[in-house]
DNA sequence: GATGAATGAGTTTTCATTCAT
DNA sequence: TATGAATGAAAACTCATTCAT
């Protein structure tokens, strides 16, 4: 076997043993939350001695946002096709509703690490999960912006609007895991989007 | 001195330290987060022994009940005082929304707090905080019905609605603490009611 | 009123006072055995502040002796009483195990503190519930000599069979609440004070 | 060095540790009794770190628990090889009496745990030392059962007698600690077993 | 690289005792 | 004398991290 190789299955080997640690990690951070995340644990789950978790990450921290990363890393990638592709920017916005929603109907426990995250994120400058999530914001403001110029929306403040829309995507899964999920996806997706769009005001 | 104003005086000094233990509490939670939250940190911060925690507090969970009480309680009340009134609901959305940022412009640090209130709310059923939350989602949606009967708003989930009204909120504010406050809080927030309200719709 | 009566009244009230503390703490001691004997409730018990406490006695050892005194009180006063009058000797044992039986019967709570007692007692010279125990058997030891004085008994170190008849005892006793009291105590106490003097020999 | 190898030094690291603990658990206990038995001071007696300790047992009970049975498992095993053989019964109760007598005449700090052990036992259920304590019982009186159908011993409530025979040897054992341990141990033992056997009364 | 035994600083909690009023 | 708020030393337990093999 020529160095190449040996080298190169070396490199698949430890990616197979980090991915390992950071499935073991995922799993528990949905099964037990943040609190439950120790590096005991991690070790057992992933089927590796505690030793090993050092070799392939300098801390616990590491472990964690890697973790997080890998979470969220579904729904990240789902939206973010979402806002590249070409559709008009109101079906975006209710597309975008809709992943939110199932993607936490299918990972309840990820929302307690979803909040948890931010919490962790504004007591450290420059955290990863922090970065994605104002990347995010900017991006649905793009696209209301994308809205106005094409005199679809009112002009306003894009960025506020987003960040409303974003969290307001969070309220409503709220209220799906706090309600047992009542209501089927694509209506609640639908009204997110509505009064966003339309607003609450009859107009007879 | 007679006995009553004797018993008086001890309530009193009872209820200061309490306090001054409590007012420790919350400054360390701005300051350092739920995490930065020991009974040594809060002992030393109110200038007690740590015994006298115990005296008042019976673990360290209720002294973090009651700070996270303690520091919502002004934002509660207001809330609450504004929900109950009689102005038109309309009136109410841009009022609510406007003492949410308002009270957040000053206390950026509570924020952190607020979501992971929600975080420890979800892994522990009954949370007080919780149901303050839920509560306060209940009351917006009791406004929302109101506007609803009134024929100002269309019918809808108005359960859903007050909860992405509620988060949307708090979009605002981490938007607002994020881009260094920019803006001023009452334009924000009729933003905020009227997008609600109105929608991004541009009807020419 | 004169000062006499003044310092009797003042005496009895002390008094008072401090056999309600007591009276507290033989409560605890028998409800919750000596590991939940605290200085606490002992002063909730007895209705007093808890520096009341240090007024009457100088700690918390002193309660706990003065306590386990007065706990085990009517037993001593009735197996003194016992053996200082003129019952025959074989009579006297007899009487002594149907004493035990039934104060222990009636206050099966005591049997742990008894035991505990010991603990402590060892630890610490020369400690008063110890030199009532080896009072005890030095009494006992008293009547047996008496015993083989009159030829009753055979001659023998009546001082180790004392302590093994006092500890036979307490074997029963425990016999009988770990077998939730079965058979009646005059049956088991004659069984006691039998085998002690005729022995488990069957002459035929 | 195979594999096997490697493991077996590796179990045998692990026990000599375990022991190691446990031996300095013992030595705390005989020396200070259960009271002076902490976890920072079993640590420092067995020259670990506390954290050590958790790695090895769950918590200070189990180190309790395991120290206990350690310390009474020579007279535990030394008894039960007695009981088993096929000595007669009256030579069985001899014997038993100089076993006892001769484990605490070398060990006498730990009478005071004997009798400490009782009281936790009493105050929960199902504890081992507990079931160990009446397993003796249990055979002590088939040992008297069993003289009892040879026509040794006179037909009598067993259990109740076993009891008083396991605590009678308690007592000696006291007395002899108590007086410095006079008189030789075969004596003592003979005594014990002769007073059960024929009693005090004399026959002329 | 992989291991896992060992660590020890840090955390919560208890409770006998003191002392100013 | 009586009070009870305050104390602080001591205890049990956790867990991220290190390091010799």
């Amino acid at each position: 076997m020529d160095d190449y190789k040996k080298q190169e299955r070396k490199k698949n080997l430890e990616a197979f043993t980090r991915q390992g640690i950071l499935d073991g990690a995922i799993d528990l951070l949905m099964r037990d939350g943040i609190q439950g995340l120790t590096m005991d644990r991690v070790a057992a789950e992933a089927g590796v001695a505690k030793g090993t978790l050092y070799v392939y990450f300098t801390n616990k921290e590491e472990i964690l946002d890697a973790a997080l990363d890998a979470s969220f890393d579904p729904l990240i990638r789902e939206l973010s096709d979402l806002l590249d592709d070409d559709r008009p920017p109101d079906r975006k916005l209710t597309d975008f509703a809709l992943c939110n929603l199932r993607f936490f109907d299918e990972r309840r426990e990820l929302i307690r690490v979803f909040f948890f995250d931010r919490e962790r994120v504004h007591s450290k400058k420059n955290h990863y999960a922090d970065n994605r999530y104002w990347a995010f914001v900017q991006r649905v403001s793009g696209v209301l912006d994308e809205g106005i110029r094409q005199g679809l929306f009112v002009p306003l403040d894009s960025q506020k609007a987003a960040a409303m829309f974003i969290e307001a995507n969070m309220g409503v899964v709220m209220q799906r895991i706090h309600g047992g999920i009542s209501g089927d996806v694509e209506k609640d997706a639908r009204q997110i989007a509505n009064i966003f769009m339309e607003g609450l005001r009859n107009r007879k």
